[in-house]
DNA sequence: GTGTATATCTCGGGG
DNA sequence: CCCCGAGGTATACAC
């Protein structure tokens, strides 16, 4: 990895045209070849940017940066404040936990945490247009297509809708409810699931997980 | 600005829960007293990271971020490598051009690049699931919602249906019309464009842009 | 490669 | 403050 302390100016030509005034910044060469120029404010994102891969081209004053899709950054550096390179060698990843794909793992495992007496019929059920999240049978017997969300917004709620639609042209499951599932359901995707005959349920994760795997006792 | 190349592992916990194994990375520190820890790869996305406000409360070998929304990120610091430190200033920020915004505008103070004899309403005229970007009139006087887009694709074209969906309850609009209008069109939207009976435009953003703002000519 | 769904999305605007 | 939509979204994964 490449830093680059430098008073420069960035100029993007691609997707979108962007121009950043001279001024003092960190430039980020990384070992793949990607460019990231980074104001000193905001951890995310970079002001300016080249993923890999791209060819880099570099004179005293100026470094063009430019790939395949005939994007194009060029730096013109006025001073270089520091310039230092280091070997970091590959990372061994990010683990993570808590995504949505636990979530519905879990309630695969116990469905009525979204509506009692539920039973699971399958989770990633095909339709024509993508799997549905799970397909479970209610109290009733009734088929449910169940979608699941960390957030749930207005197009997981569109996603559900056409799911439905295509599940209720095979006989031996119409009439299909649906229940929208997520942590937290914004209002729109409220008011469109009402439109849409659509039931929404908010589980609590930590919850849920706490049910799932409870925490072992001494007594 | 601080970077510090350190040997290092790091724990998040918050809106998940994400480990990093111990080795080499840069950790970036910025004025805001925002964090980002990047690898050598992968220009965009530091592998974790935590935005300002936040404190940093720092010992030997561990640093401990958290944030008032009770996130907390843990850097187990096993060797620093490098550790410099640079004052960069405010910087004076990005321009930028060819945006969604900028079409938008450019459409309100002319409808009829979108069709002939348009007339506009409002712009971001609101419904209960959001706002229509432009609400016009047509030459016949029909309410017309247009959305505009940069890339038309699919997930546009379903929330414009929504919208008209939910503008035809109000018998002051209805029937609504509905245009679709984008710098490009991808073959997807324009099939579900025809299937929910909304029409589509295509319009060049440089063409656009020379008739509301002609080059001042010497002759 | 294209298309689809997710993201600790981030970021900015409007109520 | 929350809510919502855009992003040069990036990124992973299926087809």
């Amino acid at each position: 990895m490449r830093l680059v302390l430098a008073r420069c100016q960035v100029d993007y030509d691609g997707r979108l045209t962007a121009h950043l005034p001279m001024a003092p910044r960190l430039i980020m060469v990384k070992a793949d070849g990607c460019v990231a120029i980074h104001a000193d404010g905001g951890a995310y994102k970079p002001l300016n940017w080249m993923n890999a891969p791209n060819r880099l081209v570099e004179t005293d004053s100026r470094w063009t940066v430019t790939n395949p899709k005939g994007e194009c950054l060029v730096i013109t550096i006025d001073e270089i404040i520091s310039d230092t390179s280091h070997e970091l060698g590959v990372d061994p990843g990010l683990r993570k936990d808590g995504v949505e794909a636990h979530l519905q793992e879990l309630l695969a495992t116990d469905p009525t945490a979204i509506g009692a007496g539920f039973t699971l019929v399958r989770r990633e059920f095909p339709t024509e247009i993508g799997p549905v999240d799970l397909l479970c049978r209610d109290a009733a017997g009734s088929a449910v297509a169940v979608e699941v969300k960390r957030r749930g917004e207005i197009d997981g709620v569109e996603q559900l809708a056409r799911y439905i639609e295509f599940l209720n042209r095979d006989p031996n499951l119409a009439p299909v409810r649906g229940v929208f599932v997520a942590q937290e359901v914004k209002p729109q995707a409220k008011v469109l699931a009402g439109q849409r005959h659509i039931e929404w349920v908010v589980i609590d994760y930590d919850e849920l997980r706490g049910i799932e795997s409870p925490e072992p006792r001494l007594f």
